[in-house]
DNA sequence: ACTGATTGTCTGGTTGGACCAGTAACCCTA
DNA sequence: TAGGGTTACTGGTCCAACCAGACAATCAGT
């Protein structure tokens, strides 16, 4: 059985280097067998698959009960469990596995999420300067220090966007913003990602336009806010 | 243990009323106990767990596996399984539930879906029309016609929406289209989600500015096919 | 009295085997 | 050849263990 990505190791949850649960590990490897379309049509029988896993049933179903969820196959009792086409059925909480898939880095995803991160986050701006003005003053003590180094930086550019996403007084806005920052902690430090990492950390450094909005916030501006976020955000989108 | 919620069998996938698998059915428990912060902090043992819900404990660990793809639990081997901070963890996939919660109709999370779509739609059709000029000649076809009954009006909107999603190109925008349908299904057809539903059937059928939105696509106005657009989603969006 | 290792008991993780409950394909009949 | 019934397969559930990590209470040494 292979050994545990690191990108599952480096969230908040440390584990023993290499020790995934085995339904964990299952659970990797059909998800990577569909995304890259090893995987299609009817799935083999929990049987089957318990066999060539080496692991009992009960792990193939707990790991086949998270694909559900995700919904990247669908099981029906007595009938086969087959694989879902991805864009027809799958939901954004797919982001992280797409962006940063079995080995490879996948661009066009990850330009997806930039393009959606700026669009989402030029609305939050707006809204957030239209409904919690107040937020704006909080905002100012979150801008980054041009002595900050990269990993400080990423955590304040984290911590600004979801204080002003937390501005806009909407839970659904905060699980996309949640959903997006996973897909871009996907990007990891690859040598294939390092485009994208230079551009992200070029952007989390504009101390300038970040202060911008938060004064448009604060005094209430709405289209100074969004328009401001929009331009910053946009400077990380690679050119098509 | 309690009946099937209408919502969920009214996917792709009927079975017969009422028998949703046991684990299913303790996963929607849970869940609506995280979601109205009845269940809080540390769960109960999986023993425990099986023992009130009168399950054996592989159902019951089914049912936390979902829960933490959602990442609405944190689980550790030795430790207690732990209900995570939504706003914190959860992801953009967990709209359909807290939009139609556990009997009620979460109003606020409503509207924010309707935002967020408001956002994503108009931002997509502005990529559509710079990217995919030929799908507006597509878009045409799709337009409502004044005698279509509800249902199919609602299934035609939906067409319409994917197809100019499609256009962007961008798998994440088109999984962005999947979770917030899914949240706008869940309104469903309680009383209390009336003013949601009329409004959002008025949208589908501004047939004129769903063709002014395809024109623009095809003539590779992004600016015009945005505003349209925006316009035309904002629509539906109650005032705060 | 305080600190630190130890130990027991709690937690989740995994296994095996058995049986129930649907589905679907096959075969046999009319 | 069309129909229905048998059968072999699918997933769903259960029981009864045991392994492995976490944690708290306990007891020895200082």
């Amino acid at each position: 059985m292979r050994d545990c990505p690191s990108r599952y190791a480096a969230g908040v949850n440390l584990r023993p280097v290499g020790a995934m649960p085995l339904s964990g590990q299952i659970h990797r490897q059909l998800m990577d067998a569909i995304l890259d379309g090893t995987l299609t049509g009817a799935l083999p029988s929990e049987r089957e698959l318990a066999e060539t896993f080496g692991a009992n049933r009960h792990a193939v179903r707990e790991a086949i009960k998270r694909l559900q969820q995700a919904r990247l196959v669908e099981v029906q009792q007595g009938g086969a469990t087959r694989v879902l086409n991805i864009p027809d059925h799958a939901g954004l909480d797919l982001l992280p596995e797409l962006v940063a898939g079995p080995g490879r880095l996948n661009h066009e995803a990850t330009t997806g999420v930039l393009e959606l991160r700026a669009c989402i986050g030029a609305d939050a701006a707006r809204l957030c300067a239209e409904r919690s003005p107040g937020v704006g003053a909080a905002l100012l003590d979150l801008l980054p220090d041009a002595a900050m180094p990269d990993a400080e930086l990423a955590a304040g550019s984290a911590a600004y966007w979801t204080a002003l996403v937390a501005g806009t007084d909407s839970l659904p806005y905060r699980l996309a913003l949640n959903t997006l920052l996973a897909g871009l902690d996907a990007i990891g430090d690859s040598p294939a990602a390092k485009d994208f990492m230079t551009a992200l950390r070029e952007e989390s450094r504009r101390a300038d336009e970040l202060e911008q909005i938060a004064h448009a916030i604060r005094r209430g501006d709405a289209p100074a806010a969004g328009e401001t976020a929009r331009r910053l955000l946009n400077s990380s989108i690679p050119p098509r």
